[in-house]
DNA sequence: GAGTGGTCTAGACCACCTA
DNA sequence: AGGTGGTCTAGACCACTCC
């Protein structure tokens, strides 16, 4: 019989059960995709209350272990592969081939991928963007694109693009139909703008509640928040790129030289 | 007067006493580092449960807007500097100051870097270390370094090397004394493993409960997991480093030529 | 000792899914 | 309709901090 405090440890009840289901989790007791037994069961099996097994899985799910799901249960979380995106991205080699770098991934595990367009304005830069393309302060007027990536039917990443208007201006940039989405850099070669060199910050954080709801992501999964800068062969900055990226399905590689 | 349910928007009280604390962080009407109203402050003000109040904290914590301190009160988590570890960190050029990167970025910062060495011992690497130091399947032996690297107080980063045991053997690299932290590659060279790339794969995920520990990590801050590859003028690996980092006090940055 | 957050209980009702 | 998770209540006691 499993006592509610039958060895003198002083772990709370809630710990208890999350470790007790970690472990299952952990050991394949509970496969990747399983559904744990009910709340109610859990409490009338441990002699809990409710409350107390919700806390449980609340460490759980907080931890990305498991998932649940409102009128279905609480399932583990099934392992996923996962989108890496390299530097290489940049890479002339790739501008021919007509597909970009998520769709490529996408298609070599089996998903569909494919990218929406949100948004195309005209609109003033946030400050941290307007310093990196080295703007001056006042006249900021930039270009701003907003895409959404998808591979199946999941959101995976927010891109937001910036480029300074007078590089953007009269160019197929201000439309929807740019071609392929890294067929921009094509647009920006044509303007005297070829990649050199890139600059990427990244950061990984918890997502706002804008970003749960846009990346639909489940509780326990951070983004990635990458602030990518495009430089040309003058060394200037050129266009800003920031990737949100859902951390659980994707990630990053950078393959350099040193120098 | 603020009534329970006065609008009539289907908004759970939690939800929207979170906003409402959200916004006036967001606004600075509660500023970094200041002190919430005690939970059963609000519960009372705002005609709630105690729990409720605690689910609407919940959510702050969760988004890493507000850490809870045992018998102190609930905190608006301080804006704090990132400490941003850039692939130059591998130049040459770094490795005559005889300072590593990461206690140059502390310094920079005012805060006081220092490091620990953990654990030095020959062992069999994990499967997926094998794969990226091309090691045969069976003859795996390997040198493994665990550091920790700290800022003022805080544990920041855990750092795990792993070294090919016949470039390790009769080295300093068994020692605790490398003398600075990467003057490990110092040694490399020596041993004719001059670096000429590197291959790092970035993701970001919520902490195990061991790095939870270990990082002394709040709730609601995910790790940076980068596994960092060196290569050497032959094109062959030599060493693989993983870095294990606060989400919340490190990031990344990548300055790379397109190839 | 007073005040704080952390855990827990035993209920209630709501929202969602499956059938 | 019945089962699931989501929200909420009104209490209780514990563990920690600060005075």
């Amino acid at each position: 019989m499993v006592s509610t405090d039958g060895d003198g440890a002083r772990v709370p009840a809630s710990e208890r059960l999350a470790a007790e289901l970690r472990s299952a989790i952990e050991s394949g007791a509970l496969a990747p995709g399983a559904k744990l037994p009910s709340e109610r069961e859990l409490a009338e099996q441990h002699r809990i209350a409710r409350n107390t097994v919700r806390q449980a899985i609340r460490l759980l799910a907080e931890s990305g272990l498991v998932v649940a799901e409102h009128g279905r249960g609480v399932f583990v979380r099934p392992a996923t592969a996962v989108i890496r995106l390299g530097n290489d991205r940049y890479s002339p080699r790739y501008r021919s081939t007509g597909l970009s770098p998520f769709l490529l991934e996408c298609a070599k595990q089996g998903k569909a991928g494919r990218f929406e367009v949100l948004l195309i304005e005209r609109t003033k830069p946030p400050p941290d963007v307007a310093r990196r393309l080295k703007l001056p302060p006042d006249d900021e007027s930039v270009l701003r694109r907003e895409n959404v990536f998808w591979a199946d039917n999941d959101p995976v990443q927010r891109v937001t693009t910036w480029i300074p208007w007078p590089i953007a201006e009269g160019t197929p940039l201000l439309s929807d139909d740019v071609g392929h989405p890294f067929g921009i850099h094509g647009i920006f070669e044509e303007r005297g703008h070829t990649m050199a060199r890139i600059l990427d910050e990244i950061g990984a954080r918890m997502p706002t509640p804008d970003e749960r709801q846009n990346l639909r992501l489940p509780a326990g999964v951070p983004v990635l928040d990458v602030l990518h800068t495009s430089i040309d062969t003058e060394g200037e900055p050129y266009e800003l790129t920031r990737f949100v990226m859902r951390a659980d399905l994707s990630g990053l590689r950078y393959d350099a030289p040193v120098e």
